[in-house]
DNA sequence: TGGGGTCCT
DNA sequence: AGGACCC
């Protein structure tokens, strides 16, 4: 995979905003089989976040079992329940069963779950300026890194390593904070003191690999951010560092509570191949369970003998086959797992996919979440008495539909900010003073209604091979009153199912007055189209209209707003190289060293449990458009470093401009002075 | 055995 | 409209 001499990072780039598909077409080809090293992408899991948020709301159940159910399942469990032998996703009368004095609270409604994590994620997406942010589900955010790291690789000073300071904008030389360059922030994959290690330490040879040396910063400013995560907002979190989503994503779990881990090559060895082909394939994310099995099946046809070459059950996630099975699979190839995988309906490049997969390679990108979302959907289960008769169905549609309005009118609309004068907004009817107007930032254009019939009741199908019984759907435009945001949420929403949903309803199940045995209802409204003159919104559903000005912000501008040169033939190696002959570049002293002198949990507590304070604090704080390129062609680290030696944060003020400046930050400041033209 | 999401076909 | 994937 890793090429010694890889040098290839893309910080050299046409003067141009490039049109974000030809960028993305471009990233393909690069990545193709080339090595992808070329990225820095961290990846945080929030610890059990569901009972981190009830716990930050009632900070005296940190210290207890606690379980948060939906339904009859505790969808998670603190690590005090952990302990007790609770675990995620069991029943909640089995949880119970092995701690009696758990304690339970419904999740179900997500709202709250859904604040904290915007709130998080709103503080990442303005920490690191020019990274880009993708959550996945609530609990997990992945950032692309790749211009900070590099602009402050370039930064780096040789003589005082153990000093150095970590620029979050290159707009702002203030803005950042001081870490050692000598070693890792948290624990490195293969862990350096590892049996097989004949490196001395995590060091030597290596540094010269500046793949490694942006790892490095990059567990710094992981270690970093996750500090602020729990400080400042009372949310511990596991961190991945590496240079793609799938690793990133997999090391990251490798320590896992409050702890991080960066995936590290080790020159001469297979280290990244080693750590993949360990793994159950089910465990790579992008081979769901579907894919899992056909692969499994394949490979070890159901009829015939259990594998002879494995000696152990290994009573873990389901078939057992690894990675290193799959690939060590007589003949196997990308044109073999195509052809296993290839049936209708399959994604076309699938068979490619996987095997990337497999290998460690995943080309995709860091996708920027728009601010709103591209689907919002409401669902209620009722497995304990499924719906027959129309009452029953009209009134959980009833109620699934207010909260769906309401939704739509939070997650959907923003504070209209327009300078409307004082007479118009009371023409409203309205008090002047308390008068919330709102604006629709995107609209969706479909409403779709999906129902799906219990498994157990009626019907066949008890299948443990059967990932809850399937949907059935149908939609239908979005009638334009559910728009209007001068009615009550309940009001619109009675409308909608008396004119929309009902019609959808009938149409799911012709010829069938009651007796459906439903278990399952969801509302959802889908397709949204943004609000011409807002750059903020979703991806355009049809050819109602692209965001233009998200388009434009791609790797490519982003990179050039840092724009350090990371040449390796110029100062830079110099800097590694002398890097490398420093003392130690030493392993992390502990696994849980980040936080030295902290005790235990996050200790921000919240206040009261005020219930709720919410309302899109979102929105601001993200990472300007800061256009600027630090042109550090030459000059760079003799010229200002010298031998400082100042223990902590010393500082200078800038005789240009006044600002009080980190010596370590002086450079860059300097440069931006020079820059300005 | 939940209550959500995304993308692809 | 459905299926795969993710949490």
């Amino acid at each position: 995979m890793k090429s010694a001499v890889a040098a290839t990072v893309t910080t050299a780039l046409p003067a141009q905003p490039q049109h974000g598909a030809a960028r993305a077409k471009v990233g393909e080809e690069k990545n193709k089989e080339a090595d992808g090293d070329d990225r820095v992408i961290l990846h945080f899991d929030y610890d059990c976040f569901y009972a981190s948020v009830i716990e930050n709301a009632h900070p005296a159940l940190r210290t207890r079992p606690l379980g948060v159910r939906q339904k009859s399942i505790l969808a998670t469990c603190n690590y005090v329940a952990r302990t007790r032998g609770v675990r995620k996703l069991m029943p909640v009368a089995q949880a119970r069963a092995a701690c009696p004095d758990l304690v339970v609270v419904c999740g179900e409604d997500l709202a709250p779950f859904r604040d904290a994590s915007r709130r998080l994620w709103a503080f990442l997406r303005g920490a690191v300026a020019g990274a880009r942010t993708e959550r996945l589900g609530l609990d997990e955010v992945f950032l692309d890194v790749t211009a900070a790291v590099v602009y402050n690789r370039a930064l780096l000073n040789p003589n005082a390593l153990r000093d150095s300071f970590f620029h979050l904008s290159a707009e702002d030389p203030e803005r950042g904070f001081t870490f050692d360059a000598t070693r890792f922030a948290g624990c490195v994959h293969p862990p350096p003191d590892g049996q097989g290690e004949q490196h001395a330490g995590a060091g030597a040879a290596v540094l010269d690999d500046p793949v490694r040396v942006r790892l490095m910063l990059a567990s710094h400013l992981a270690g970093y951010l996750r500090r602020r995560l729990e400080e400042d907002f009372g949310y511990t979190s596991s961190g991945g560092i590496s240079t793609n989503k799938v690793l990133a994503k997999l090391v990251g779990s490798v320590n896992k509570p409050r702890n991080q881990t960066t995936l590290l090559p080790v020159q001469g060895e297979n280290t990244i191949q080693e750590f993949l082909d360990a793994h159950q394939i089910r465990e790579i994310p992008g081979i769901g369970s579907r894919t899992s099995s056909i692969i499994a099946d394949h490979l070890f046809p159901p009829g015939k003998a259990v594998r002879a070459g494995h000696q152990e059950p290994e009573q873990q996630t389901p078939s057992g086959i690894t990675v290193r099975d799959v690939l060590r699979y007589p003949d196997m190839s990308p044109a073999l797992l195509s052809r296993i995988l290839d049936r209708p309906g399959a994604e076309r490049g699938g068979g490619k996919k996987i095997w990337n997969l497999l290998h460690g390679r995943d080309a995709s990108e860091v996708k920027e979440a728009g601010v709103a979302p591209t689907q919002i959907s409401v669902e209620d289960t009722y497995m304990a008495r499924p719906l027959n008769t129309l009452p029953e169905a009209l009134r959980e549609l009833s109620v699934l539909a207010t909260s769906l309005v309401r939704r739509m009118r939070a997650d959907l609309t923003t504070a209209a900010e327009e300078l409307t004068d004082p007479s118009s907004a009371g023409s409203a009817g309205l008090p002047l003073g308390t008068q919330q107007k709102r604006r629709w930032l995107a609209y969706p254009k479909t409403l779709r209604l999906s129902t799906c019939a219990h498994p157990g009741k009626s019907g066949s199908v008890s299948s443990t091979s059967n990932p809850s019984f399937s949907r059935i759907s149908r939609s239908q435009p979005l009638p334009s009153f559910a728009l209007d945001l001068g009615r009550p949420c309940a009001e619109v929403a009675e409308r909608l199912v008396r004119e929309a949903l009902l019609p959808l309803f009938r149409r799911l199940h012709v010829g069938r007055a009651a007796g459906w045995n439903l278990a399952l209802l969801n509302v959802c409204v889908a397709n949204m189209v943004p609000v011409a003159g807002d750059g903020s919104s979703g991806s355009g559903g049809g050819a109602g209209g692209r965001d233009i000005s998200r388009m434009f912000r791609t790797q490519g501008e982003r990179l050039r707003e840092w724009s350090a040169w990371d040449d390796d033939a110029t100062t830079t190696t110099t800097t590694t190289t002398t890097m490398m002959s420093s003392p130690s570049l030493s392993p992390p002293r502990d696994r849980n060293d980040l936080f030295d002198g902290k005790a235990e949990g996050g200790a921000v507590a919240n206040g009261g449990s005020e219930e709720k304070n919410d309302v899109e604090d979102a929105g601001s704080a993200s990472a300007e458009t800061e256009l600027w390129a630090v042109d550090d062609g030459d000059s760079d680290s003799d010229v200002g470093w010298e031998d400082e030696d100042g223990d902590s944060v010393a500082q200078q003020r800038c005789a240009a401009c006044g600002h009080v400046v980190p010596t370590f930050a002086m450079s860059a400041h300097e440069r931006f002075h020079a820059m300005g033209d």
